[in-house]
DNA sequence: TCCGAATACTTTGACGTCCAAGTATTTGTG
DNA sequence: CACAAATACTTGGACGTCAAAGTATTCGGA
């Protein structure tokens, strides 16, 4: 039952009749995370059936483009941008599901690698295929959209120290 | 410590020589959910001194904005789109902290009100202040990436069925 | 009027994320 | 070579979200 106004715009007036400030900042912030709800349900739909959702995904992805279909788990962290504990919570699940198997590192005992098992490597493509069936999540954005949205947030990202 | 090169732009990269489909919509996807990370990171720092998080900011504006400050649990989480559950978890938390409280609904007796204290109030205001002194986490987003993120999440909004 | 369906909220439980603290191992420096 | 500091991961606790089930109340058609 969807409404019949637009709650952000709604919002925004809000927060004009209320002589609030940055107006169009609270605006694209509140798209953003709205934005993020919508892929996340999306995505979240389109694996469940397949045992994943997102972050696990991600691992299972992450590790597919290595050479040898493994990682230590601080790397994992690092690229996917999430908390080392996070990791360990994802690569249990994977574990327990078969996806992946943790291995020493050869030369340093603190690591450990988190390595594709065959059953995993299955999957991931079987997932990428799904989630490209959906876009995404995406769907309903144009090829301009998904541009603009791309350079934006690359700006903020830039800006907020995530590279380089 | 920044990776010393763009994550997703990485990604997008490893698809495409995965051969797997719907690059440009992954990389939209992945910008997306990394932006409201970092978005969600700054705002519930800015307001965690308040004792408030995002959440909890919300449904306070929106009971503001109302000429008697209060608003049936249902209503808000129709505007702010989220879980009934998730409503109620939240203005436990308010209630608690004294930001509103709970009142019955004057001729319908299922319903609950949430209503504006004074100190809710008083907060509220204290918090748009400090969310207005960050610009929403969106500083490093300019002007034009502003709009384009507005005008490109409308159109995916529209198309999921948010609204009309 | 009666009663099944709808509505409104709460409770419980499964997950997921982060932080802070704990353990193990390696690094780097005097 | 020793040992404090850094690194790598795990654990436990606080929170937040959602789905499903439970309780109370109101609605609407026979």
């Amino acid at each position: 039952m969807p409404l019949d106004f637009d709650p952000i715009d709604e919002a925004a007036e809000n927060w004009r009749s209320a002589g609030w400030a940055a107006v169009d900042a609270m605006s694209a912030a509140t798209s953003i995370t709205r934005a993020h709800q919508i892929l996340s349900g999306r995505i979240d739909a389109a694996l469940a059936p397949l045992g994943l959702n997102f972050s696990r995904f991600e691992v299972l992805a992450l590790l597919s483009f290595t050479k040898e279909g493994e990682l230590p788990l601080g790397k994992v962290g690092d690229r996917l941008q999430v908390h080392p504990a996070s990791v360990t919570n994802t690569v249990n699940r994977l574990e327990a599901d078969g996806f992946v198997v943790r291995k020493p590192h050869p030369t340093d005992r603190r690591t450990t690698l988190a390595a594709l098992t065959t059953h995993g490597r299955r999957r991931v493509e079987t997932a990428a295929a799904a989630l490209a069936e959906i876009e995404f999540g995406v769907a309903g954005l144009s090829a301009d959209g998904r541009r603009s949205v791309d350079a934006a947030i690359l700006e903020l990202r830039s800006a907020a120290g995530d590279f380089e």
